[in-house]
DNA sequence: GTCTATAACTTGATAGAC
DNA sequence: GTCTATCAAGTTATAGAC
């Protein structure tokens, strides 16, 4: 394990407020007093309080979308290209929970040239979501049913996730993970 | 159709400003701005910024609680109420897509009093929820899940329907909803 | 890299004329 | 009920000493 530097620990104490608080409720002040410096020292290690929040959102999304991308350069069929985007889903919120959180709550506050490299990605993202569900429409795996309907179902509901109380407990993490998959794909009925 | 008062414009107003821009980020003087008056002239209106966040979430919150209590007064089976709730939430986004969007996402800058009242609202509302699934649990007509779980990825699953674009569109709202349920209740496999 | 001091600005809200 | 004028407090960010 490395040592972190004050620079990380800055990052992930943002993370961690921009999560509580909300970005524009959040305040340079208060990051200080939780890093436990002043308020202008911030200044010697990012540019600005933007800043922290364009890295956070941005390192989330490519770390979807590299994920993403591995999937589809292999050959997995849809249903276990699905499950392995719920793992990896599952995954960032077992490692990073507050940067997913700021990710999928704040990333509306990013300045115009950021926001606007997060919705590519994004709409990338999610139309290489659609074209999986397409496909396992197309092979008979998936239900017939408008495949928009279908993703944002999905990631929606992938959503409250970052809400698990015991994140560190990895075997009732799985349990959790696998009821997941189980709802998602045969239904809550029984 | 009732002729809106101001105070009705004013609310509908900060909904939709409070849902573009989220609560803190949004001003007093962009409120007044849409509406056509002056900053100062909100508050002829209106107590505060807070009381108009207020009002929004509140009122959503009893819409929702009052729905859940019809239905437990009923005798419903748990299947039917399911039904009749995923109905619920996709009419409030219908009626009120702003203040929807208010309630899911800015609940957390009420103040203290309020947000405590909310937070209790909620709490019994998701408790009804549990209290339906585990029925319809031990009489067999949903799966052997974690309760929560369940009910957690559900109203996860029902967030994004605040985004469908064409609200106005009844048809394909309930072409929607009908895609909905049969995926959260069957599942998105064939 | 951290501090003190402060600049430059935006915020919610009020007072008082009309 | 709306306006103009203004206040008090909070904001991000910078300058310059150490």
């Amino acid at each position: 394990m490395k040592r972190k530097t004050r620079k990380e620990i800055l990052y992930e104490e943002a993370a961690q407020l921009f999560m509580e608080k909300g970005y524009p409720a959040s305040s340079v002040r208060e990051l200080a007093d939780r890093v436990g410096i002043e308020p202008s020292s911030i200044y010697s290690h990012v540019k600005s309080k933007e800043e922290l929040l364009v890295k956070i959102c941005m390192d989330t999304a490519y770390y979807f979308s590299e994920g993403m991308n591995e999937i589809e350069t292999s050959d997995k069929n849809p249903i276990e290209s699905i499950h392995i985007l719920i793992d990896l889903h599952i995954n960032a919120v077992r490692v990073l929970p507050a940067s997913v959180t700021v990710f999928t709550d704040e990333w509306k506050h990013l300045p115009a040239n950021a926001k606007a490299e997060f919705i590519d990605i994004r709409n990338k993202y999610q139309g290489q979501w659609l074209h999986i569900l397409q496909e396992g429409i197309k092979q008979g795996q998936l239900k017939e049913v408008n495949p928009m309907v279908m993703r944002d179902t999905i990631l929606s509901s992938l959503r409250w996730v970052h809400y698990i109380s015991d994140k560190k407990d990895l075997k009732k993490l799985k349990r959790t993970s696998a009821e997941i998959k189980s709802l998602l794909l045969e239904g809550i009925q029984a």
